[in-house]
DNA sequence: ATTTAACTACTAATTTATTAGTAGTTCTAC
DNA sequence: GTAGAACTACTAATAAATTAGTAGTTAAAT
């Protein structure tokens, strides 16, 4: 999967969200200083190119909708970060988590049941 | 902390690495191709000046090192991580890992000492 | 002692990313 | 029917990131 500049990524972000979207509605979820309709056309249409993103004549305008899904791309930015962070040690990355978080009692309970359970269903 | 763009992400990634550099020390890490020498050090003098590296003369070369630790940095990128993946939710995050990886009874029982002995310590 | 390699500081060029202008179309409302 | 808003496709300008050139210094090697 091609990689994503920031702007291309925080549209990104946002049709993933709306599953469908036109300009008009990329833009109402942009942050102030809202860029130019131009500008939001020009970034998408090179999503198109890279084959992130789709478009469909409704009417006489487009509507653009994901073609890599959101956890594709999620699990490509993650296997890159893994490995820069915890240089694939995951006890290392799991201190880390147990350190910075502080966890309610519902919290690590919650995230034990859903280690376990996943853990009975893979063996 | 200031952003990191991708080329001053991956040379700070060497010098964390080394904890103290030269530019040719830098250089030999980096993959082929090999960048210009006068490219690597433009580039770690925007890191000193953006205060992510301080820089030491050695005789009559500057010796680099990191001023921003490494943990800070990572720290940092897993906030925004978390926030752009896992809609801030921390169970979320972690479960995403644990299901990443092939948890041992051993290591998933390692792990949750790990976690209560830390909850234990800060209650 | 002169050549070579690696460095210095500084500047310039190139490439990539982002923003937005121009010109023309369609639809809606007055 | 004409004015305005929102779109189209295309192109151009600007900004940010990256690469590398110039000129001069130092140290070591033949």
């Amino acid at each position: 999967m091609e990689k994503l500049t920031k702007r291309e990524d925080q549209i990104m972000q946002i049709i993933w969200k709306l599953e469908k979207a036109f300009i008009r509605d990329v833009i109402e979820q942009l942050p102030e200083p809202k860029p130019h309709y131009n500008s939001v056309a020009t970034i998408i249409k090179i999503l198109v190119k890279k084959g992130v993103l789709k478009s469909e004549m409704i009417g006489n305008t487009h509507q653009y909708s994901p073609v890599v899904e959101f956890e594709t791309y999620r699990d490509d930015n993650l296997t890159n970060i893994k490995k820069k962070f915890f240089g694939n040690s995951f006890p290392k990355m799991m201190a880390y988590f147990a350190k910075e978080e502080n966890l309610s009692e519902e919290e690590l309970s919650e995230l034990i049941d859903v280690i376990k359970s996943n853990k009975t269903k893979k063996s």
